[in-house]
DNA sequence: CTGAAAGCGCTAACAT
DNA sequence: ATGTTAGCGCTTTCAG
């Protein structure tokens, strides 16, 4: 990469002072000068090909317009829509989001967070939080501005861009219940996270309000693997569930494999719920009733939120509900 | 956020000047300071809570260690693994990985170009090569070193990092032909990508090699939607395929659903096979036959290139292809 | 082994 | 409306 032109080169060419070629070429600054210095000005620069090098006004202003967004795995299909939802926000109005995994891992956050600090960035969005989140305690305590999304803080005000939990799953059971079911099993996602304590929570109170006979089983993580083998000692058990409502899509599938495993039909011998409507639960075997969760805008939230806090200068420990929507297809069906 | 400690305030505290302060707490140049005052500046530092402006940093040794990502849409579930293959390089080498989405827009590619170049990233990752691919010719004619991965570049000699495309159609149709299928139809990628072409060729190829009846499709883009309008006009056309290899998996789930609205069955009246082997191929409906692309490796790769260029400042136009394995499941079957 | 000094490219007071 | 000056925080010669 050969060396680019500066603001220097670009003044000398116009015959005026780098001064006054930063004021030329800043929006906010260029109405203080002579349009036709301007002219000059521009000129000049397409002619050099000069473009403005970013770190060094990061220095000067101590802003580098860049947006740290930690989450536990991008490859988790629920991630990607809401990075496109927080780029969406963020783009038009100049910051880049630096966006980097933990796999779930305390120790990776903690490194992670550091070189996004060291990068300087203007604020964090968590998509990690869970209770004894010590990274977001670290985060607070440096006075950094940080937005949760998808999931709150376990351990401080941050704002935070969440989906109606407790209402996905009281429309979950309401969908079983009119389709008579009674016996029902919620795999609960690992404890420590909001979203699992809301929704396991959601389904023990929806369960005695409704007067359904319903267990909570534990799961170890979000996955696959985890559901499955959570549903396997459901099965082994013995009384099988006439419906199970999954605390994602990911332990869904995993009672899928459970299900197939053991020769038992969904929703013949089974009905099964997901959440979060993750993409292509659509094409599943069977096709899968799950709760849409608006990723995408969870993550225009959060940005938004995380803007204002960096406007304003003022933490508002403020909660966005975003609405969910059962979306019911073929892996629920009436009990027999 | 409050001020933070720079080097200055560890060098005030530790006794010592600004320049001795750095040297200690840089590897490459600690050799150079006696062991006890490390110790006294590390303490110091520690003490203050200081942590290196990266952008200060960057300013002064004009690299950023950042390195642009830039891909058409995050969404598109093979480039997260794409995208943490790259990470996984990067991060222990001290890089970050900056990700940009172009959504297939040139206009957006540029723009998303220019931001990614005002950052100074020190390289570029391409997911996003073409014919004509004018952000490309751009970087390389601004001497940018870049490479690219998944697709070849369509007009500059970049590196590239790429599955073994021809070797994945010839496995789909030795598979198709051994369970007795001849009239077999390819729906080919959209025209401009090495990956449609190259997959194109080797079908067509490949069918008269193993003295196959094979017919060519168009579609519009690779997605679920253009796979199912083509494999439409493939239905109303006539002539039924006992089998069709799609340019991809989404594809390859067009053909589903299109299949599915005619009421044709898969694998029993048309055997599928798709490309890449996405997330959850295995639990679509039924369980896609497909050709498993490594990405993650090929994001590795990519990256591994793009450091090796950098450091040599040599660009090599060099390719490395991976290679790929079709995964048989339950979408294809003897032709009947 | 450490100090001194310069400067990366830019912006923002201040002066004119 | 523009020029002048200083300095953001760091690294890297050059001296000693």
């Amino acid at each position: 990469m050969s060396r680019r032109a500066t603001i220097a080169d670009v003044a000398r060419l116009a015959g005026v002072h780098p001064g006054t070629v930063s004021r030329a070429l800043n929006s906010r600054t260029e109405g203080q000068v002579n349009p036709e210095t301007i002219r000059r000005v521009r000129a000049a620069a397409r002619q050099l090909g000069y473009t403005p090098n970013s770190i060094a006004r990061g220095l000067r202003t101590s802003s580098s317009m860049t947006i740290g967004v930690i989450v536990p795995d991008l490859t988790n299909p629920i991630f990607p829509p809401i990075v496109r939802g927080i780029e969406s926000y963020l783009t038009p109005r100049g910051y880049s989001a630096l966006v980097v995994n933990t796999d779930g891992s305390d120790e990776t956050e903690r490194l992670v967070f550091q070189s996004l600090i060291q990068r300087q960035v203007d604020g964090l969005i968590f998509a990690t939080g869970h209770q004894g989140h010590s990274t977001a305690t670290e985060a607070f305590e440096l006075d950094v501005k940080a937005v949760m999304v998808n999931r709150e803080s376990g351990s401080v005000p941050y704002p935070a861009a969440v989906g109606d939990d407790a209402q996905g799953i009281r429309a979950s059971l309401a969908h079983l219940a009119q389709l008579g079911h009674q016996r029902i099993v919620h795999l609960a996602g690992p404890t420590g996270f909001s979203t699992s304590q809301v929704r396991r929570e959601a389904f023990v109170a929806g369960c005695a309000a409704l007067g359904l006979d319903g267990t909570v089983v534990e799961t170890a993580a979000y996955t696959v693997d985890a559901g499955q083998r959570s549903m396997e000692r459901v099965i082994s058990g013995g009384e099988l569930p006439t419906a199970v409502v999954a605390g994602n899509d990911l332990l869904a599938l995993g009672v899928y494999h459970a299900l197939r495993g053991n020769a038992l039909r969904c929703p013949e011998d089974v009905s099964v719920v997901g959440f979060n409507d993750m993409p292509f639960a659509g094409d599943f075997e069977p096709a899968m009733t799950t709760v849409r969760v608006p990723h995408f805008d969870l993550g225009v939230e959060a940005a938004r939120l995380l803007c204002e806090e960096i406007e304003t200068s003022v933490i508002t420990a403020i909660k966005v509900v975003l609405p969910v929507e059962l979306v019911i297809r073929a892996s629920t069906g009436p009990v027999r």
